[in-house]
DNA sequence: GGCCTATATTGACACACATCGATATAGCCT
DNA sequence: AGGCTATATCGATGTGTGTCAATATAGGCC
């Protein structure tokens, strides 16, 4: 009963990886993370990216007037998704008068396209 | 009483835009719309985009119980975020004996990179 | 001021989601 | 076969989300 001690449980890891060599958040770019979740979570939703694709094909910006008869949806549903993507930073407003005119925030969607791009 | 009739309403547009001019939906495109919504959705978790960098970050193919210590979440918790990221085809998943390695697959988030420039 | 119109907010509701503990499934090893 | 281990699934539960109708806010016009 010498050297035989616990060789059978070694031989059972999964992998050959060390414990130590994975290692999870580097806190310093978590901040980047979770402003990740919050873009992607805008986005996320079929009708934010109907109402975002819109805005990016129509070469002027858009009233929200406008934006609200094309989706089947109430006003009220309209403005609760361009408040989502506002808060998001994915589209900007600017109110004259009565309307509110809605744009993309293209440096935004950039931003989004290279943490996505440095993910992968 | 001649020529006065409406010109009022008409100055009320909210703005220049003729009506038939903004589409939504073309309808070709509308199946990478909704993928890309679906893999918006999958990474708008932060713990997911957690799991999704930490393999980024990792060499090597990840073993599940690799991955489980790491959040702080329960083992059955992991294996829900993780087949929410294979049903949108962001990792890949392979099985050998009793355990399951995990990589991410490169041209799924590639495809998003892409789907997200186009729309800006 | 009073009315009309565009947008925002509120309250309610149904449904989806993140999480857990418990249990099931299934591959090794003796 | 029986036991052990890794992963998947289930049921329950609290929280979040998308939707609407109704109401509030606020700007323009008479």
């Amino acid at each position: 009963m010498a050297t035989e001690t616990k060789v059978i449980n070694e031989a059972e890891s999964c992998c050959g990886i060390e414990p130590g060599s994975i290692h999870e958040a580097d806190a310093a770019q978590d901040g980047a993370l979770v402003d990740a979740a919050t873009l992607f979570k805008a986005l996320s939703d079929e009708t934010r990216l109907r109402i975002v694709r819109t805005m990016v094909r129509s070469k002027h910006e858009l009233c929200e007037c406008n934006i609200v008869p094309l989706f089947g949806l109430s006003q009220s549903t309209i403005s609760y998704h361009l408040k989502v993507l506002r808060e998001a930073g994915i589209v900007e407003c600017e109110k004259r008068g009565l309307w509110a005119y809605y744009r993309v925030n293209t440096r935004a969607l950039m931003g989004a396209v290279k943490t996505l791009a440095e993910l992968a």
